[in-house]
DNA sequence: TAGTATCG
DNA sequence: GCTC
């Protein structure tokens, strides 16, 4: 186990470790529950240019985008209703997200080894009280943040698999946005790539 | 503008 | 190549 445990990034809490890698093997396995029931899709922004990073997603609502525009939706896609998020999931919110409502949604997001996420804000959700926890799985990542201005200066830290972060307070709406993958980094995804689960509060 | 390209 |  490494010395540093938890920083502070722009506000942003980092948790390391925080999954066990036997826990970590679990979870994986609950994401491939969910990703047969809501297969991942491969978004486009409202203009129209495609993500690098395939989604899915499990609770009450997943977030989506096309040219429609950027939103959360009841369903899938494929008009089938998202699967329920599974409980290890609800227990790491219960753990560390010091909220006082519940989870509805768990964005699932496939980082192929060559995906990135430009910097940008969680603001699609009603209540900006409540935080936002992601877990990482996989090959490890450069998690830029910056502040509640795009212009804000940034920070950066490498994520490795079994991370947690939190969006949390004056964080909340802080940009921030994946750089890149370290190929070959991570055991628990042999064959490479990063999965980030994110669990919000939606209304 | 959850994109991409580029620079010192 | 990496960082910001």
């Amino acid at each position: 186990m490494g010395i540093l445990q938890e920083l502070d990034l722009n506000g942003v809490r980092i948790i390391q470790e925080a999954l066990r890698p036997e826990a970590q093997v679990a979870l994986l396995e609950e994401v491939r529950g969910i990703l047969r029931a809501a297969p991942l899709v491969q978004p486009v922004t409202p203009s129209g240019r495609p993500l690098s990073v395939r989604m899915s997603a499990a609770g009450d609502y997943g977030w989506i985008t096309d040219r429609g525009g950027y939103r959360y939706e009841a369903r899938h896609p494929n008009g089938a209703p998202w699967p329920p998020i599974p409980d290890c999931l609800l227990e790491l919110w219960e753990l560390y997200a010091e909220a006082n409502r519940l989870p509805e949604s768990c964005l699932v997001n496939w980082y192929a080894p060559d995906a990135r996420m430009g910097l940008h804000q969680d603001n699609d959700e009603a209540d900006f009280s409540q935080p936002v926890l992601s877990v990482s799985l996989g090959d490890e990542a450069r998690f830029r943040v910056g502040g509640i201005n795009r212009s804000d200066p940034t920070r950066s830290v490498w994520l490795k698999s079994g991370d947690i972060a939190i969006l949390h307070g004056k964080a909340r709406l802080a940009f921030h946005g994946i750089d890149k993958l370290r190929p070959n980094s991570s055991r628990l995804m042999p064959s490479g790539g990063r999965i980030n689960l994110t669990l919000r509060v939606v209304t």
